[in-house]
DNA sequence: TAGAGCCTGGACAACGTTGTCAGCGTCGGG
DNA sequence: CCCGACGCTGACAACGTTGTCCAGGCTCTA
């Protein structure tokens, strides 16, 4: 669980009461917020203490907080002095207790160092920011407990809605949030075993067209080396590659395909074993910017020249010799689709779940029109 | 204000109250959550229906919530059994008005999406996963406005801490939120005006050795694209580039030096203008990522070789024509160093603010090396 | 078998905010 | 001069959880 392995303690077990008079008590230990006189460790003023301080009533206080109308501009004037004066910060905890909703959303992807991730990330944010509401982001190190831990905390945590990139294949766990209210949507792969809205890419269609490509320049050994077939992107692709090859009327080798963690060691090692033998491949299409990379690198030592497509753009894959043909999936607009997505079904302006599919693009910079080289 | 822009609605304006037999009224309006008969839209069960439904009292389902000792198995398995067929989900809003502590960090960035901000929230989150707490993000987007925004609206869900990357210079608004024991690190850039933790690297420093670089091999003009001077890390990074040239007696002129938005537009024009004249610099440092991916890009297309240093490691450096030399600061480790001394505030093992400087690192490969072309 | 002590369970208050509603004073009109 | 209306203010309950504290039933021992 989340809280098992804190190491900081909730304050009640640090903190005494508050005496009789409504003053505080300090404590002895000496803390660091010691530095401060007259305040202590997580003793914010309330508007409790703004009222007595301005002299009015709690309700009153609350109205100028909230811009709320009905308040004398005199009166408004000593309760802003007090909040002032004592440095109040609503709590916003307290408030989405008793108005329900948190103005927050969750967002799970796989890993927000993934530069793939980020312009996604920031994308939702964007929209939850045009919507008022803030950003809460968990890495599930696509790990499918991790996911379910990570949207749970959220949902404990009451966000209005989440946005998914699933890790795991079955989602039933979340009926009972959907149920409940909390908007959601997954993006980038389906869900598992459950009715939600989906914004995915053209994962076939464009593996598709970047082996088509290939084939195109003359290419009939072409190797395909991807992520783990359980992820969905990572089957779609390869059934991509598979359709354009049949399609094609070229067999394919096993001994062409490759799919396992995206971990440079494996991929390097997968690249050699296709460029090498009797029967070598002329072309590499790669089903993911990780992987791609890696990739690059083989090749650049590597005697022949050997074409290559990837699945992802990458920074500064216009600038390497030759520059790198992939086909490119928009990160961003993947992140507003499902953004806007989750805002249209706290408005409930969404009746049925529904499957969006956004389109992918070939950019070809050369890597993929290398002729083969035998 | 963060919620001036929501759109939609606080539940309590939409909902109606329970009626007094504990059912709940069912709303006329056809909702999208409708296809669920028998619940409604952000009406979740509570521990008292979990405790009607099991037959206990409160304070026992709260037990077996959190694993309190002092249940029988028997009513825990009762209990239990009610979790499930409600679906109850602890609600952490309450739990944190009750306890004082919310589990959650924010962290405050320039960008998401730049590809230097995406390892560092990952490594915060790390850190925060560590100690159990959740992480919101929010990005500045370099704009002093929206970084003050953020980050009070991260106070006001009162946050156990925040990490802030600085777009402001002032930071005078935290003081009531520090004295109130909000735990605060700043990374990258130091706090304006206040006294508090921070993590940088050594930008003047890395700038000296860049440029040092560039002097060993020869050159003597050289120029310098940075960012804005009003961010810490550009300023710094200008006085190295100084006091290197300084150091190696070489006087600078003005038109070698060229500082203000990281825009691909000014960034390439400001190259262009260096590189052209009667005294072209045979040598650019660049200030960050973003400068120089722009300048690799006019150098590509530029007929002399001009010898590069970049501030900032770019993947795929290494495989351009020639290899990208870099001052590479190491983003994962400022994050988890701001994270790692932001628990320690929080568990109160951390007496004085202190500036921690992580040292940066010459990567060279190739377009450092170059020698003056004239 | 009575008394002491332990274990389990539940009633209750409190956390800080907001919605409801009622009170009070003032002002204008009848 | 009285009454209604209106503008402003504040008392109070409720949101869902947890900490405190006490009651009741049990076991164990003398």
């Amino acid at each position: 669980m989340l809280d098992a392995t804190s190491s900081y303690k909730p304050m009640d077990s640090r903190i005494p009461m508050a005496d009789r008079t409504g003053h505080r008590i300090v404590p002895e230990t000496t803390r660091r917020t010691d530095r401060f006189p007259g305040t202590r460790y997580g003793n914010r003023p309330t508007m409790k203490d703004v009222a007595a301080r301005a002299g009015v009533g709690l309700k009153t206080v609350s109205r100028v907080v909230n811009g709320e109308p009905g308040v004398t501009p005199e009166t408004e004037r000593r309760v802003q002095e007090a909040i002032e004066a004592l440095g109040f910060r609503r709590n916003d905890s307290a408030r989405v207790l008793r108005k329900g909703r948190t103005a927050s959303i969750g967002l799970v992807l796989e890993d927000l160092a993934d530069p793939f991730y980020g312009p996604l990330s920031r994308a939702v944010e964007e929209v939850a920011r045009a919507h008022g509401a803030l950003l809460i982001n968990g890495s599930s190190a696509e790990d499918a407990d991790r996911e379910q831990e990570l949207v749970l905390a959220l949902c404990a945590r009451r966000v209005d809605g989440l946005v998914v990139i699933p890790a795991g294949d079955d989602h039933r766990y979340l009926e009972p949030e959907i149920k409940a209210g909390v908007a959601t949507v997954f993006v980038d792969r389906p869900a598992g075993h459950i009715d939600a809205d989906v914004v995915v890419s053209d994962n076939f269609g464009g593996a598709c067209d970047g082996v088509r490509h290939l084939i195109a320049h003359g290419h009939r050994r072409i190797g395909f080396i991807g992520d783990m077939p359980r992820i969905h992107t990572a089957a779609e692709r390869l059934r991509g590659y598979r359709t354009a090859m049949e399609d094609a009327g070229i067999p394919v080798a096993d001994a062409w395909m490759s799919l396992g963690v995206t971990d440079p060691e494996r991929v390097r090692r997968a690249a050699r074993e296709m460029l090498s033998g009797p029967e070598p491949v002329t072309a590499i299409f790669t089903g993911n910017n990780r992987v791609t990379v890696t990739v690059i690198r083989v090749l650049a030592e590597h005697a022949r020249p050997v074409a290559l497509v990837g699945f992802d753009d990458i920074e500064l894959a216009d600038l390497l010799q030759p520059g790198v043909t992939v086909v490119a999936q928009d990160a961003a607009a993947l992140g507003r689709t499902a953004a806007e997505r989750l805002f249209r079904q706290l408005d409930g302006t969404l009746i049925a779940p529904e499957r969006i599919e956004l389109p992918t693009r070939l950019i070809t910079r050369g890597s993929g029109e290398l002729p083969p080289a035998d």
